[in-house]
RNA sequence: GGGUCGUUAGCUCAGCCGGUAGAGCGCCACGUUUACACCGUGGAUGUCGGGGGUUCGAACCCCUCACGACCCACCA
């Protein structure tokens, strides 16, 4: 591949350490271009990644170490199975948290009225307070303020490549994207005008769901539900028939009561029959409204009729739209109560209302409940409940409900029939792979799910704005079904700064002239590209052939309802393509010390921390160890046993490779001659390690790393403390059997090291190359996968089981000096070993090695009708003279 | 209300096609052994959430209940 200059063997350090391994490694790679695209390729022979941008604004906590090390594992040993790894790493700097970041940091708030400082420097630097008011924050333009974000973004995304340098991510960061700069506006930009040629993208004036802190419109995908106090209030209607009856309702909103249009029962509810076709009268503001029928309202629900205002919830706006009723909005986009309200007529019902105008939904909710309580229309008892409520995902205000023009995409929310958008994206996601396979269900789940098309438009300053303007009639009005796109080659253009084909400047505003589109788009509009992005779609269409649609997409469960279903939703309209085969679904990070590790103490555990404390292997083994989809305890404990793994691969190599040069393989293929094993013992380790590399080979052609390591670990573990004790002797040439027994030793040391070198490298990735380099030449990341037939050759059919048969044999010696508490160097004069008949066999093959293992001086085997294997008439010499250690 | 996942040793988790339960940590005991004290050796520990069923045989398959987590819907 791209291993331009193998490095030379360097001899095997005294006391091999993991500290600085990540250093020196990183830097090494990074130097070689170990983990660079290979631009000249087909795209058989590319495993491509569409991996996720991180917040830069945010901060990288344990979740993404998690995440990001799980997917390096599956792209590591692609490369391994020689495939040419397209794995960029984008940046998200677009949204709310960057420019919430950038507004604190140099102080400033962008007002896009304003026009472009070339020369502007920001009054401050540096800045973090939080609860810095928006009027010391100095305006200005919408361009100088992405400027700032764009040099803001940079300082915050050098800081997250190092770590995840640290870690071991085998990313290409000459393939970094940012989902702000010109390029992926200009893509995104691109994409929005193909979706609006196509009558994909369209825009409606309709009620939808509004945040007033942030004074935006919220798509569906952004929006959660908590759970608010709230009371039923019972409000008296006055039926207009002269009888002077009252209608009861219940409404947790009595706020809402001057926009009500109609009150509603079920069509079936004997209670209502009567009133079906009668109007009413509203407390308080004396409005005359009609009685309707409609399916949707429930009989068993508060009073089983209901109010309905414009707008209190998703009920309403159906009924509204159903029933066609008329609109009566009170709440601004500030989620102030509106001064205007022309359908309240009676001077009493004016004067009520005065009381509310200006107050905030809030305010007005206490001061309607004070004013039906005085007038006694509010009857019986003020019932509190808890109920779920509709919130921006990062909003502290519950979302209102808020008629405006807005852009929206089909998504299939409003195409539910037979074979329709949905169908066709409920289709995608099961040709979609996933892994584990049971998260299909949740995209399944959310498509079937959705309420309407995507609303992409955000009244928001910073992101990508819509690249199009109006017509202005020759009345002066706006004429929003006049849009003026731009030609794509004008791309990103900025619609408050730019001028439309045909027009000047000068026209901007005026009657005849144009008008810009001051809104931006979704951020998720444009992180739904990442794969056109990181691409190239929009800048390489050479590129974009060889690696779309991706291989893989790793990411968390939290996000398959915005980001993986966004993306499916954008590649299926742009490509008509599914936009990657496999979709890796990492769980979440459980943390039972919370409380413990946060503020109190403050020692808040940072990734960066637990690197330097675990070690990068030792932090990439916690995260290998957990399966996809599951969600896992924040263990460090898990952690100290990766160290430690990683520890043991340092010494036991350095041992394993001590005992003297092994025979050369003369094919290459095996790092020492498998000719050279001939002993039983060392042909059944190299049995045993054959059956390992196939079942790993299954597991990871599943992405399964974590069946890997399960695989791999135990067999490492006996490797050292089963194999390499019992060969320790001949391997150093002091057994009978001398030179052959030796080479046969040392070759099989050789050749197993050198391929659990291979099978540990996905997830250890520093411990494997500094040991690789100890006697290797190139990076062992670059190596093939190991195969297991050469393996299986060398073995020259012998019974795998013989190496653990001869450990159970090693175990029970070894219990007789534990059990006589003494040392394990304590000689035994003679024992018999009692075994099942196929296993005296096996021990017999192994006998010399046995005996050097357990110090034995005269060993019997005796076969019979014995489930295991055990000692007997044992006789334990003089334990050996204590010395005292004497190591430097 | 619909859906998904889970419940196995004190803890974290494996357990593949159903063959009678495993690892690591922790614990106990022992030991410095020509790699490793960031160590080694040996040991103890389970009504596999409950109940039913299928089967010669169930942690595993089916039904059911309970508990926990999450997603969606509802939200007068």
């Amino acid at each position: 591949m791209t291993d331009t200059a193998p490095r030379q063997p360097a001899a095997i350090p005294d006391r091999p350490s993991l500290e600085g391994l990540e250093e020196k490694w990183d830097g090494v790679w990074s130097e070689q271009k170990l983990y660079a695209f290979d631009p000249e390729t087909t795209r058989d022979q590319v495993f491509s990644v569409d991996t996720p941008p991180p917040t830069a604004s945010g901060s990288l906590h344990v979740g993404h170490v998690f995440g990001y090390s799980q997917a390096d594992m599956i792209v590591r040993y692609q490369r391994m199975r020689g495939k040419n790894i397209f794995y960029p790493l984008g940046w998200d700097d677009n949204g709310l948290p960057t420019e919430r970041r950038v507004q604190n940091y140099y102080g400033v708030r962008c007002d896009p009225s304003l026009p472009y400082d070339p020369d502007f420097t920001p009054p401050q630097e540096g800045g973090d307070n939080k609860s810095a008011k928006a009027a010391n924050q100095l305006p200005i333009s919408r361009r100088n303020f992405i400027e700032l974000c764009e040099r803001l973004t940079e300082i915050d995304e050098k800081s997250f490549e190092d770590v995840f340098r640290t870690l071991g991510l085998s990313v290409d960061w000459k393939h970094g994207y940012q989902t702000i700069n010109a390029h992926s506006r200009a893509t995104s930009q691109r994409a929005f005008l193909e979706n609006l040629a196509a009558g994909q993208a369209y825009q409606s004036e309709a009620p939808t769901m509004w945040d007033v802190t942030y004074r935006t419109a919220v798509a569906q995908a952004e929006q959660e539900d908590r759970d608010r106090d709230g009371a039923y209030h019972r409000l008296g209607f006055t039926r207009t028939d002269g009888s002077g009856e009252k209608v009861v309702i219940a409404t947790t909103r009595p706020e809402l009561l001057p926009a009500c249009v109609a009150l509603v029962a079920h069509p079936d509810d004997e209670r209502y029959q009567g009133l079906f076709g009668s109007t009413v009268t509203s407390p308080l503001f004396g409005v005359e409204v009609p009685v309707l029928a409609h399916p949707l309202a429930q009989p068993d629900k508060g009073a089983g009729i209901a109010m309905i205002c414009t707008f209190g919830d998703a009920n309403d706006v159906t009924w509204w739209r159903e029933l066609e009723l008329p609109t009566r909005s009170v709440i601004g986009r500030d989620g102030r109560f509106l001064q205007e309200t022309p359908w309240i007529t009676s001077p009493e019902g004016q004067a009520n209302y005065a009381e509310l105008a200006g107050l905030t939904v809030f305010s007005a909710q206490k001061r309607v409940v004070e004013l039906a309580t005085e007038s006694g229309d509010l009857t019986g008892e003020i019932e509190k409940i808890s109920h779920p409520v509709k919130f921006y995902e990062n909003g502290d205000k519950p979302l209102e409900y808020v008629t405006s023009r807005q852009w929206y995409l089909t998504n299939g929310g409003r195409d539910g029939s037979e074979g329709g958008l949905r169908d066709e994206l409920i289709a995608r996601g099961r040709e979609l792979t996933w892994h584990p396979a049971h998260m299909e269900s949740r995209y399944r789940n959310w498509v079937e799910g959705l309420a309407g098309d995507w609303l992409i438009s955000r009244q928001r300053f910073f992101g990508v704005p819509f690249p199009v303007w109006y017509g202005v009639g020759a009345d002066g009005e706006t004429d929003y079904d006049t849009v003026l796109t731009p030609s794509v080659d004008r791309l990103p253009i900025d619609p408050t700064i730019d001028v439309p084909e045909g027009f000047t400047e000068e026209q901007r505003g005026q009657a005849g002239g144009f008008v810009a589109d001051p809104d931006i788009l979704d951020t998720w509009a444009t992180s739904s590209l990442t794969p056109q992005l990181a691409g190239g779609w929009n800048s390489d269409p050479e590129l974009f052939s060889k690696v779309y649609p991706m291989d893989l997409r790793p990411q968390g469960h939290d996000i398959i309802r915005t980001w993986l279903f966004s993306t499916i939703v954008r590649s299926h309209l742009q490509q008509d393509a599914l936009p990657w085969k496999h979709a890796s679904i990492n769980g979440w990070i459980l943390d039972p010390d919370r409380k413990k590790m946060s503020k109190s103490k403050g020692n808040v555990v940072t990734p960066i921390g637990l690197l330097e404390q675990h070690g990068s292997d030792g932090v990439r083994y916690w995260a290998g160890r957990a399966r996809q989809g599951v969600d896992t305890a924040f263990d460090e404990g898990q952690m100290k046993i990766g160290r430690r793994l990683a520890i043991k691969i340092l010494n036991a190599s350095k041992f394993a490779l001590g005992f003297g040069e092994a025979p050369a393989d003369p094919s290459g293929a095996l790092a020492a001659d498998p000719a050279a094993v001939t002993d039983p013992l060392d042909r059944a380790l190299l049995a045993n390690l054959a059956e390992v590399v196939e079942q790993s080979t299954t597991a990871f052609e599943d992405m399964d790393y974590a069946r890997v390591l399960e695989l791999v670990e135990p067999f490492f573990w006996a490797f050292c403390d089963d194999y390499i004790e019992l060969v320790k002797e001949r391997a150093h040439g002091n057994a009978p059997s001398g030179q052959a027994g030796a080479d046969s030793a040392r070759a099989a040391l050789a050749i197993a090291l050198e391929v659990q070198l291979r099978l540990f490298a996905p997830v250890i990735v520093f411990a494997t190359e500094e040991v690789w380099s100890w006697w290797r030449g190139g990076s062992v990341h670059t190596q093939p996968w190991p195969v297991a037939e050469p393996l299986r050759a060398a073995a020259q059919g012998q019974d795998a089981a013989l190496l653990d048969t001869v450990a159970q044999a090693a175990i029970v010696v070894r219990r007789l000096k534990s059990d006589a508490k003494v040392s394990q160097k304590t000689p035994v004069l003679s024992v018999t070993l009692r075994a099942p008949e196929a296993a005296a066999g096996h021990l017999e093959a192994a006998r010399g090695d046995l005996m050097a293992l357990g110090r034995i001086e005269a060993l019997e085997i005796a076969g019979g009708e014995v489930d295991a294997i055990s000692t007997e008439d044992a006789e334990l010499g003089e334990p050996p003279v204590k010395q005292p250690r004497n190591k430097g």
